[in-house]
DNA sequence: GCCAACGTTGGC
DNA sequence: GCCAACGTTGGC
């Protein structure tokens, strides 16, 4: 079972929503970015847990946990010309932009805010949430990065 | 709203 | 293949 942080706009899409979602399920479309497509392309799997993080916001930091709950499938909206996500240069028979599906497991029950993860930036060790420059909508966490940040809520 | 960081694009 | 221009991300 493998972790993951993915980044979110509560403005365009929230933690909430994902939960008001029938099924509490939505397929994590928009991502137009190489490196994270690769990561729901090749390494999820059914099953692994998400920090689900707000970016631009008032608060930044990781508001929730969720699952990844499909396989890899190609995004439709690639293919749609009236949509702000459209690639045309993507083929339809080798789609270029590929997602999973992300099921709601819960709210924490406070912000772990971006500030207290870099106070513990030490602890948690290499982590591309707290590298400089970083702009992954979708990155890795290792098992001990997830226990330690998940303990933070209980402080 | 500002702006640093950085990925992408396209001319050459 | 280089690199300047440009667009986007995202904290502040």
């Amino acid at each position: 079972m493998n972790y993951w942080l993915m980044k979110s706009e509560p403005d365009a899409f929230s933690l909430d929503d994902l939960k008001n979602r029938p099924d509490q399920t939505e397929p994590w479309d928009g991502v137009r970015n190489y490196q994270a497509r690769n990561f729901m392309r090749d390494d999820m799997k059914i099953g692994d847990g998400v920090l689900f993080y707000h970016s631009n916001c008032k608060t930044p930091g990781i508001v929730g946990l969720a699952e990844v709950a499909s396989e890899p499938y190609p995004d439709r909206w690639q293919f749609d010309p009236e949509s702000s996500y459209f690639d045309p240069r993507s083929d339809p028979d080798n789609p270029r932009w590929i997602l999973v599906d992300i099921r709601y497991k819960r709210h924490l029950d406070r912000v772990v805010s971006l500030k207290e993860i870099k106070a513990h930036a030490e602890d948690l060790g290499d982590f591309a949430l707290t590298r400089k420059g970083n702009r992954l909508s979708i990155m890795p966490v290792s098992r001990q990065q997830w226990d330690y940040l998940i303990d933070l809520e209980k402080q």
